[in-house]
DNA sequence: AGACTCACG
DNA sequence: ACGTACGTGAGTCTC
């Protein structure tokens, strides 16, 4: 039932709406959440937001007597106030302090308007609160504290203590709550409205919070201050009743100043080596292009799928062999063009034009415009609350994607250069998904296999088609590679046939075959799907959760795609707190032992770093060590290590 | 803003 | 009748 204002209820049931099953579903879903979220609007207090004792900070005075404060209560929430989401080109306008509800404190920094007040004088200011500020016995707590650490080491303020930040804990808690900014947790935990940016900034949206009145400014910041403290406080008890406090403090949290010197120091490129390569991709392109033009009869945009498949399938006639996803076209993907490519001259001449393309617009232009001209290095964001998995992922610009399976495209990473003086090591583990799976299988073929070294697809090849190891063709490891990864990733017999190109019946006996020969396997499989059926989530090495509400579905599809993800992410989830463990403790003995190597990237089972030449003995050891000691499996931890002048060498 | 395509683990 | 393998981010076109 849904009730819409207070006037007469309306009854509804799903069943009255004729929808096709996955809306049905979805419908489902929405409804139970206005319900849900009527009712914490019913029973929830947020009293103490209307006190909102807000206090400007414009006299030294003023401000010494609130450090005291904070000295004195060892804690506090911060929140700065800046002129860009991007923390390389932030400069700040303000910062908020709050230690108990209620009560919030603003320091303008950076307010610029006609008759503005005389603020505190910004190096003074960060000059007296250095001393709390970078003093990790006085606790801090912040929503997306990480940007705030990056803006304030800028101006030389290296945060420490940071105990708590409330978009992490709220991503520890359900990585796939539908957002973790504060005006979201402020809604969903708090039933409290925030008030909006634009609210506050009106006209002068695009000038920034710089540009807006002072007391203006004040309450917007404060009441951010104050809700991210308030919130600390329901997340800490939320932490503890889902038994994931160690993960949240031990680890996420620990995480994020490697994190953060990571995206700081950057990694090197090689400028005129991207420009020189995309002119010569530009050449090719347009010879390419004149080819397709010429062929086709007409001029037409490649890049554009709806006329290219005018082209294809009205034009030149050619067999369409499936429409788009959402059928809105044909489609014109890789796996169509490669089929058609056979037969006409066109879709060949189309693979060529898109992979170069994609090179050079999405890699090869794109970072040469994002180096920065301060570093010369290009700075990546990892973002620790986007997977549903516990990955993390990388964006401006994503350097988790850079191309490696095809020849044009691993030229790229030889773009990526080490400093004078330095190389680059990188450090991978070898087949860390299997291996966790053999783990938690506890599977006594595959346990062997990563005992003594095998070849595991090999392996799999000897068990799927009976053979002895040594007769098992590499077109035969291929096939036994892709069931590997298709048994992790819950595939079934009718894409299983049409990856390997071979007819269903097959594709299912070998699957038969793989399930007789690892009993473990199939016994993990159903004794995860058991679990999320009662419990609704799976869990991970480190207690990590994703809850999967559609595991119990009436709809079939999307029961089965909850179960893949069920058995899928146990293992991913596995591999990404394993590497963040080990990541944090490289970081440690790196400072421990006063090396300067840095940590540069993480690639979900690959970490790259930057080592003076004199170090790569004492790095490659101490690297090697920590990511395969990083914690005892039932089956050894394997990482490769290479190096080189740029990454393309370091692989 | 959504759709399509494609880069990675 | 149709789709059918997990997890991401970005460039381009179209509306």
């Amino acid at each position: 039932m849904v009730t819409i204002d207070n006037s007469v209820p309306i009854e509804i049931t799903i069943d009255d709406l004729r929808l096709q099953s996955p809306r049905k579903d979805k419908l489902a879903q929405i409804f139970r959440e206005l319900e849900f979220k009527s009712l914490v609007d019913k029973f929830s207090e947020h009293a103490e937001l209307s006190k909102k004792d807000y206090r400007l900070i414009l006299k030294l005075e003023e401000l010494r007597s609130l450090i005291k404060t904070i000295r004195k209560k060892g804690m506090v929430c911060l929140d700065t106030e800046t002129t860009s989401k991007d923390y390389l080109m932030a400069e700040l306008v303000g910062i908020s302090f709050c230690v108990e509800p209620g009560i919030a404190y603003y320091l303008p920094l950076g307010h610029i308007y006609n008759g503005v007040n005389p603020q505190i004088d910004i190096g003074d200011a960060l000059g007296l609160l250095k001393d709390i500020l970078c003093d990790d016995r006085v606790e801090k707590i912040g929503q997306n504290i990480k940007y705030d650490a990056e803006v304030l080491a800028r101006y030389g303020i290296h945060l420490k203590g940071m105990t708590f930040d409330t978009m992490v804990a709220s991503y520890v808690i359900d990585p796939t709550l539908r957002q973790h900014n504060l005006d979201y947790l402020a809604q969903h935990y708090l039933s409290y409205k925030m008030l909006s940016y634009e609210e506050v900034t009106g006209h002068n949206k695009d000038k920034g919070l710089g540009a807006v009145d002072m007391d203006k400014a004040k309450e917007y910041s404060c009441e951010d201050a104050e809700i991210t403290l308030l919130l600390k406080s329901i997340l800490e008890e939320k932490l503890k009743t889902t038994d994931n406090y160690t993960l949240f403090q031990d680890l996420e949290m620990r995480l994020i100043p490697v994190i953060m010197d990571m995206e700081m120091t950057g990694i090197r490129i090689d400028v005129d080596f991207f420009k020189a390569m995309s002119e010569a991709f530009a050449d090719e392109l347009s010879s390419i292009e004149g080819r397709i033009i010429d062929l086709a009869g007409e001029e037409f945009n490649i890049n554009s799928p709806q006329q290219l498949g005018y082209i294809l399938f009205e034009k030149l006639k050619l067999p369409w062999k499936k429409k788009t996803r959402k059928k809105t076209g044909y489609s014109t993907d890789v796996e169509v063009l490669t089929e058609l490519a056979v037969q006409h001259e066109v879709p060949n001449l189309l693979l060529r034009f898109r992979t170069i393309s994609k090179l050079k617009s999405t890699y090869l232009d794109a970072l040469v415009n994002m180096v920065n001209p301060l570093t010369g290095r290009i700075h990546t964001s990892y973002n620790q609350t986007v997977t549903a998995t516990g990955r993390l992922s990388s964006s401006n610009p994503n350097l988790q994607n850079i191309p490696i399976r095809t020849e044009e495209g691993r030229e790229i990473r030889k773009g990526f250069i080490a400093d004078e003086g330095h190389l680059l090591l990188s450090a991978d583990y070898s087949q860390i998904e299997l291996r966790v799976f053999a783990h938690y299988s506890e599977d006594p073929v595959l346990l062997q296999a990563f005992e003594s070294g095998e070849d595991i697809h090999t392996r799999t090849g000897a068990e799927v088609f009976d053979l002895d190891p040594r007769m098992v063709t590499p077109e035969m490891r291929r096939m036994a590679k892709m069931i590997n990864f298709g048994i992790i990733y819950g595939m079934g017999p009718i894409k299983l046939a049409k990856e390997l190109g071979i007819p269903k019946k097959v594709a299912q006996a070998y699957l038969d075959n793989y399930y007789e020969r690892y009993k473990g396997v199939k016994d993990l499989k159903e004794e995860i799907l058991s679990r999320v059926r009662q419990n609704g989530y799976v869990t991970t090495l480190l207690k990590r959760r994703r809850y999967l509400p559609n595991i119990n579905s009436d709809n079939g599809n999307l029961r089965a795609e909850a179960e893949r993800a069920a058995i899928n992410t146990p293992i991913q989830g596995t591999a990404a707190d394993l590497i963040k463990m080990a990541m944090i403790n490289i970081a440690e003995r790196l400072r421990r032992e006063n090396l300067s190597t840095k940590m540069l990237l993480q690639v979900h089972d690959e970490l790259v770093f930057e080592v003076p030449q004199e170090e790569l003995n004492s790095a490659t050891r101490l690297i090697k060590d920590e990511m395969e000691g990083v914690y005892p499996l039932n089956i050894p931890l394997k990482v490769d290590i290479n190096w080189g002048n740029n990454w393309g060498e370091a692989h």
